[in-house]
RNA sequence: GACCGGGUAGCUCAGCUGGUAGAGCAUCGGCCUUUUAAGCCGCGGGUCCUGGGUUCGAAUCCCAGCCCGGUCACCA
């Protein structure tokens, strides 16, 4: 083209040289550049797949007898080499790359000029012979009348081919172009949806019913996390989006359902760090006449059946450490923390032993202990040195009752609570109790809690009183688990931040 | 919210003991029927995140702010 304009590559230059090329699409080739509907397309891969080399060497050999399985393909250009009258271009799909060779001989003038003008990032359409070239790369020969088309025109410049686009925010902020950047973020994804769907085959198979409960609740309950609020116009009445959806699930168990779960949006008004993200998605389970230890087996089910038939193995790799799923420690609160201290400690209700050592070794991780309960800073201590050590999969039970005041207390130590809390890769997994089901006591806790709050939880948090009276009714004995599900696919897809395992994390608008 | 690190061309990054900016790729132009991170040759391209300050002079030093990342706090 004939241009006046400077060459340049500011961004304007290079969007404004894209219209130019839209317009010629239109003005020039008489074509929609933005494309319909298109039938007959087969991916990338499974073009790939099609190829068959004694046709494609018969067709070396004697060109009049061409058995060369024919495919139609359409991908964004990933690289676009022109090569005087024969034109190189990878192609991009959701599964892969492949190479579209277009020869000035074999195509119909028009589709050889679009091709060439083809820019980086645009959708294209080819048909023809699956061959290979001098190199041996499989192509697919674009042949015929019509056989290139453009699909649609691209009008902002591409990320560095061979880089991609590396910043993490704008990988976060525009992550439809991240997802064609960096092929492997739609693999992450694509395991995602297979990690959830086979948590729910295994929750379904184990007998577990389906549900779902309310995200928007008048009281956020069920957490001790700070809730998002909202407001409904017509009932003029504050709402909170749920922290979790445990009270409503109980309430069912009351009604009869036997075993419920729920896959869904949980929303906490927290901090934001490689493992948090304001609203993330939990699976929490309860089973009635179940325990704290029935849903453990059903957590190590959960874990080893997703690792197994999406990964394919019970033994992933997480970042430098091996995690092997084929085998859950189970170990209690206190022997950790000997294990990791050196010495032994007894919570508060059961005498407090060790509570001077116990001092003096919080103080020498420089943590505050000034009119602190003991048990409070057992589990300072604990979680400052223990938790570090939990890489492979690891129940610890036992814990402190006064630190799970909302739990069933073991019947022969009362001073020990029916919780377990799962970590792996030092993160914490999973969270199960068994459920207390005694409205009295619990109605007692609650009053205690809400007794306890500032004035700022005083605003969204209360008794919630029918609850309350469904345990009055009654419920079950109970199991009852959580499993943060961002973090399994953290752990099963090698993820090293929350951020990668949601499609749209959460960020400050620009 | 606190502390640390970062923000330079479309992308990936140098430059940061102050002298007003560089590379590779992409783009643009030319040549070319076998390239594959990159065929060959050539030309360009920048509110150096924003706003102040110091200085003869600031991408560079200082202050404030914005956004991102990491640690911590909160929490799962």
């Amino acid at each position: 083209m004939t241009d006046e304009t400077a060459p340049s590559t500011s961004l304007k230059t290079l969007i404004a040289d894209r219209r130019r090329k839209l317009q010629r699409a239109r003005e020039e080739f008489e074509i929609d550049p933005f494309g319909q509907r298109t039938d007959g397309l087969v991916s990338l891969t499974d073009a790939r797949a099609s190829y068959d080399a004694a046709a494609d060497a018969a067709f070396k050999e004697d060109a009049a007898t061409d058995a060369r399985p024919i495919v139609k393909v359409a991908g964004r250009v990933m690289q676009h080499r022109v090569m005087g009258n024969l034109i190189f271009m990878q192609v991009r799909d959701a599964e892969g790359d492949l190479q579209i060779a277009i020869s000035k001989k074999a195509v119909d003038r028009p589709s050889f000029l679009i091709a060439k003008m083809v820019d980086l990032g645009d959708i294209i359409i080819a048909q023809g012979p699956l061959g290979t070239t001098k190199t041996g790369e499989i192509s697919v020969w674009t042949t015929g009348e019509g056989s290139f088309e453009l699909a649609t025109k691209s009008l902002a410049p591409p990320p560095g081919k061979w880089h991609g686009l590396q910043d993490a925010e704008q990988r976060y902020r525009k992550r439809y172009v991240d997802m064609y950047a960096n092929p492997r973020v739609i693999e992450t994804f694509r395991q995602r949806s297979g990690i959830v769907a086979a948590v729910r085959q295994l929750m379904g198979d184990e007998g577990f019913l389906e549900v779902e409960t309310p995200m928007l609740q008048p009281m956020a309950g069920g957490a001790a996390a700070r809730p998002f609020g909202t407001h409904h116009n017509a009932l003029d009445m504050p709402l909170y989006l749920r922290i979790a959806p445990e009270l409503y699930l109980k309430r069912l168990l009351v009604g009869g359902m036997s075993k419920v779960f729920e896959i869904n949006r949980n929303f906490r008004n927290e901090g934001i760090d490689r493992s948090h993200n304001p609203e993330f998605t939990m699976l929490e389970a309860y089973e009635a006449f179940g325990d704290l230890y029935s849903v453990m087996d059903l957590t190590e089910k959960v874990f080893q059946h997703v690792a197994q038939t999406v990964l394919g193995s019970t033994q992933l790799p997480y970042g430098d450490d091996e995690i092997d799923y084929g085998q859950f420690r189970r170990v209690k609160y206190l022997d950790l923390f000997e294990e990791h201290n050196g010495f032994a400690v007894t919570v508060s209700e059961a005498g407090a032993a060790g509570a001077e050592q116990l001092i003096a070794n919080a103080k020498f991780l420089g943590l505050e202990t000034e009119g602190k309960d003991h048990d409070v800073i057992l589990n300072d201590v604990w979680e400052e040195t223990v938790e570090e050590h939990l890489v492979q999969p690891t129940f610890v039970i036992d814990y402190p009752a006064s630190l799970c005041p909302l739990t069933k207390r073991k019947p022969d130590e009362p001073h020990i609570a029916e919780r377990f809390e799962l970590f792996i890769a030092k993160m914490e997994l999973a969270n199960a109790y068994t459920e207390l089901n005694d409205p009295d006591v619990q109605e007692a806790n609650f009053r205690q809690q809400v007794a306890g709050m500032d004035e700022e939880e005083a605003t969204f948090r209360a008794v919630d009183e029918d609850f309350l009276e469904a345990l009055r009714v009654g419920m079950p004995p109970a199991g009852g688990l959580g499993i943060g599900i961002d973090r399994l696919v953290m752990l099963m897809t090698n993820s090293q931040s929350i951020r990668d395992v949601i499609l749209f994390p959460l960020m400050r608008p620009q």
